[in-house]
RNA sequence: GCGCAUGUGGCGUAAUUGGUAGCCGCACCAGACUUAGGAUCUGGCGGGGAAACCCGUGGGGGUUCGAGUCCCUCCAUGCGCACCA
């Protein structure tokens, strides 16, 4: 009898869908274990073998811990907000909600297929009035918060209200200080805005233009939007933003308290950069003003030769004098113009502008002149700097090309050329440098930060590269800011009028004025009287939320995921704690990874939540590349020759699907077929075949080297397809796809029912196994054990694969040995393992079986065959009882007939036994 | 430039964590059964050599009785950050 996997694969997601086998519950005895995949955003081109690897790694790992006796939280949604919907939306005039639901659709029918132990009762789907109800109200919370510095954590806004008033605190408001109960309603709001976490705030954002919308700083690669590859320039713009800088610090730290992959650690320690240093003020001859500078380096102090201010800085045209007022505009108009995308590109070009004003040494009381430069970013530290160009690279580049002096102030312990480049280690001797000669660099920023704090002139200091996140998106397909404005102050939406539900539009394009396309809508004003949205009344904010705001709570809503009074319940808070296992890729590193850790924290803050970080223990499965197969067609032809022969002619390959191909060998037939301009192709054999090339890239249509997950469920199974993802390679590595390789995963689950019948029907035995059985069978739990425990999943399959070969042999059927081996496997193969476990008699799911204890008494060996080295090189080997003494051993080894060939009578130098692995002789 | 990974047969990989390098598969070769094989079974399969043996984990050096594994150095590939003062 051959396994029918289809129908049995069919009966079982049926039986576990019916009998809601992988329920988690919210109230149990047991110990909980939430294990999380990051949910997907739900593509209209469906799902690859590619995007299933992380879920089967969890599931088996989720499976597992049931195994266990564990509470297993094991669910999945859907990030459902974003850009594509909405271009196709653009597109197309389908509302995105229409698209979206279309394709949660497929992906649910391909996720069905693999046969995940999904919790779907707690599906959350970030695009569902239920859900963004609650990540509003989260935005409220963030919105009436504000991080109190002196106590390290965020609290409620009225907080400071109350110690504004009480102390009657003075404000800088237009320029002027004001004391708090001076100011009018705006312009106490205004002050408020500089606290809230989220605020509304004008700062320099990534606008591109093409999308129509701003970006998150991790939204923009290489000066280009990652979604679209579109440029993407900097403009000053009132935007709601995120205070998640006030999070840098703790952040950083608690990195320290969970298990993730470092090089997302130190990604994320890079995108925070956090730097030490100090602030210094230099005055302006002539001016009231004066210009702030961050450096890490006080100890070069005395090294300064100039001052350099960002094109955007706000003292930079006001202390230009009079004569080069022309050229500074010329040049700030020009800094300010170029897209972010040039400004990278020119990194290595150095441009600047001298303003005419002298700003005066704090020590020396020398004059010092201030230049603007682009190369000095305006959104790091304050946007100026001090320039030290013997003793910085970038101010060395600036100096050498303007011909300005490079006083040296260090000397380094090495020969080093000044005349050639800068100095920039942080080791030497300070030298003309007053009170810090003589000094070590390290000792000198110590004594210089103490003089500056002295002096009062300014003070030590930690800067972040860490920007604040912008939130708002001028996009329709995101969750609405539930803001109205009242009198040009922003108001919260009352709580209780949550969800603020996307209005309808009748484009999802912007206005003529260039307003976000939910000004479209003429019911978009909030009625305070009604407490509702109307058609007139207050003005509701009209940008929508960025991607990573569903996506920054949503392990949270699983916990509770049905609860319409608060986004979870304390008491399913309480029990869940935080996810145990996070399984996902990479590159949400910097961003997503620390959104989630920012809201947490913050939710924490406000007593919502006992944790501080959202997942324990982290682990970014690589990426599955395709491998796409290339033929070769000879130039100006429609004649194409085998890939052995492919030089012989001038050719050019061409993308061939690879569906068309098994083993390197083209299809030639279907590949006639598949157009119209291949019908008449001519094809130059070798040995009767015809060989393709191959390459190594990315799974994309455009390359024809999609596979996907129900192609290969449809020919050789979904337990086949689980297998064979986890047993190409280590989770956490990247490679490539190669259907070929399946042949083997497939023939051992055939080779698997076999071992549980014989003579075409199910034949299990009640004898008692032998001793080689019971070490097959306890070796292999061990093995899997210690794999799981490690996510080493490609190892087991490849000890199941052992296991089976050598039952097969032992033409084991024996129940003892059978059964203990569908736990195990069930796993990795829960279609297969549920058959196996039914026919074996059990009227329960396998998943509710305990997973069997391995006994060390059936691995103990009476003897061992020791290899032998000679001088570190193994010559032969010897079979002797493990209980005999090392001095034993010696002997017997010394005495052995092969030894004397290598021993030539002599005695060894040195004889190295290690009981139980291998014996040294040396010569 | 800085940081983090990775480097082992034709290919994907394994190696009890310092102890027999190449497990398990794919591909390939030979054989059996078969009208047939993209089915199944048996055997072989790192390179060189009749063999004895020699060489071999990106290159070079070191520590050690013993190194794929530890240390130093260089190279290559991938990813992240990048004028961050």
């Amino acid at each position: 009898m051959e396994y029918n996997f289809r129908d049995t694969e069919k009966y079982w997601q049926k039986y576990w869908a019916d009998n809601q086998t992988f329920r988690a519950e919210n109230n149990s005895e047991k110990p909980k274990y939430y294990v999380l995949d990051m949910f997907p955003y739900p593509s209209g081109a469906g799902l690859h073998v590619g995007h299933p690897l992380g879920y089967i790694a969890s599931d088996i790992y989720a499976r597992y811990k049931r195994l266990n006796g564990f509470n297993v939280l094991h669910p999945m949604g859907y990030d459902s907000f974003g850009l594509p919907a909405e271009q196709y939306a653009i597109q197309t005039g389908q509302h995105p909600a229409i698209t979206t639901d279309a394709n949660i659709k497929r992906y649910r029918e391909q996720l069905d297929k693999i046969g995940f132990s999904f919790n779907w009762d707690r599906e959350v789907r970030t695009s569902d009035p239920s859900y963004y109800k609650w990540t509003q109200w989260i935005f409220i919370q963030l919105f009436n918060a504000w991080y109190n510095p002196a106590i390290g954590k965020a609290e409620h806004i009225d907080k400071l209200i109350q110690k504004f008033n009480s102390e009657n605190t003075e404000h800088l408001v237009n320029g002027k200080s004001k004391k708090w109960n001076e100011l009018n309603e705006n312009e106490q709001s205004d002050v408020l805005m500089n606290y809230r976490i989220a605020y509304l705030g004008e700062a320099y954002v990534n606008w591109c233009p093409a999308l129509g919308t701003v970006l998150a700083n991790d939204e923009v690669k290489d000066g280009v939007s990652e979604r679209g590859g579109y440029p993407v320039e900097r403009k000053l713009m009132k935007q709601w933003s995120m205070r998640i800088t006030a999070y840098a610090d703790r952040l950083l730290n608690d990195l320290e308290t969970i298990d993730w992959s470092d090089s997302i650690k130190e990604a994320q320690r890079n995108w925070i950069g956090k730097s030490e240093g100090a602030s210094l003020e230099f005055c302006i001859q002539n001016s009231e003003d004066k210009i702030e500078v961050f450096t890490t380096r006080p100890d070069t102090v005395f090294g300064i030769s100039f001052l350099t201010l960002a094109p955007e800085h706000e003292l930079a045209e006001k202390i230009t004098t009079q004569d080069k007022k022309a050229e500074v505009d010329a040049y700030i108009a020009k800094a300010k113009n170029r897209s972010e995308r040039e400004r990278q590109a020119e990194v290595n070009t150095v441009s600047g502008v001298f303003t005419g004003s002298y700003a005066i040494h704090p020590f020396t009381g020398a004059p010092v002149p201030v230049w603007i430069g682009d190369y000095v970013l305006a959104g790091y530290g304050t946007g100026a700097v001090m320039a030290v160009p013997a003793h910085d690279e970038r101010d060395y580049r600036f100096a050498s090309f303007y011909q300005l002096p490079k006083p040296q102030v260090i000397t380094p312990d090495v020969e080093h050329d000044f005349s050639k480049s800068s100095w920039d280690e942080k080791q030497g001797t300070l030298i003309n440098s007053s009170f810090l000669d003589g000094l070590t660099v390290k000792d000198a920023i110590k004594k210089c930060i103490d003089e500056i704090e002295k002096r009062k002139l300014g003070k030590g200091k930690i800067n972040y590269r860490l920007r604040d996140a912008v939130f708002g998106r001028q996009r329709y397909w995101g969750e609405p800011i539930p803001v109205y404005y009242k009198n040009g102050i922003a108001n919260a939406i009352p709580e209780n009028q949550l969800p603020l539900h996307l209005p309808a539009v009748d484009k999802f394009l912007p206005t003529e004025e260039g307003e976000p396309p939910l000004a479209r809508s003429e019911k978009w004003f909030w009625n305070e009287t009604k407490q509702s949205v109307d058609t007139s009344g207050y003005p509701i904010e009209t940008t929508t939320m960025p991607g990573w705001a569903g996506s920054s709570w949503y392990y949270l809503r699983y916990m509770d995921a049905h609860n319409h009074n608060v986004f979870a319940s304390a008491d399913a808070l309480k029990y869940w704690k935080n996810v145990d296992l996070y399984i996902g890729g990479s590159e949400h590193a910097t961003g997503h990874l620390l959104y989630v850790r920012f809201w947490t924290k913050a939710l924490k803050d406000l007593g919502y939540l006992q944790i501080d970080e959202p997942a324990q223990k982290l682990i970014n499965q690589g990426m599955i590349q395709g491998r796409s197969s290339l033929v070769y067609r000879i130039k100006n032809t429609n004649r194409f020759v085998s890939y052995g022969l492919k030089d012989q002619y001038e050719t050019t390959p061409v993308h061939v699907d690879v569906n068309f191909v098994v083993n390197d060998e083209l299809d030639t037939e279907a590949f006639k077929a598949w157009r119209d301009d291949f019908k008449t192709a001519e094809f130059q054999l070798e040995g009767g075949k015809f060989i393709c090339g191959n390459e190594i890239e990315k799974m994309s249509k455009s390359k024809h080297n999609v596979v996907t997950p129900d192609d290969i469920v449809e020919k050789y199974g979904a337990d086949c397809l689980r297998m064979y993802e986890m047993f190409l390679g280590p989770l956490e590595q990247s490679k490539p796809w190669n259907t070929n390789g399946i042949a083997g995963v497939s023939g051992f689950i055939r080779k698997l029912w076999k071992l549980y019948h014989s003579n075409e029907s199910f034949n299990i035995s009640e004898d008692e196994p032998s001793k080689a059985e019971w070490k097959t069978l306890h070796k292999t739990i061990k093995k899997v054990q210690d794999d799981i425990e490690k996510f080493s999943f490609n190892t087991s399959v490849s000890s199941f694969m052992i296991c089976v070969n050598e039952l097969t042999d032992l033409k084991c059927n024996k129940r003892a040995i059978l059964e203990p081996l569908a736990i195990i496997l069930s796993p990795y193969a829960p279609h297969i393992a549920e058959e196996l476990w039914k026919l074996c008699g059990h009227n329960t799911s396998v998943s509710k079986a305990q997973f069997p204890q391995y006994n060390d008494a059936y691995l103990v060996e009476e003897d061992f065959e020791y290899p032998v080295s000679v001088n570190g090189k193994t010559r032969f080997k010897i079979n002797l009882p493990l209980q005999i003494s090392k001095e034993e051993i010696e002997k017997r080894v010394l005495a052995a007939e092969e030894m004397q060939k290598w021993t030539n009578g002599s005695n060894p130098k040195k004889v190295i036994v290690v009981p139980g692995r291998i014996v040294n002789v040396v010569i």
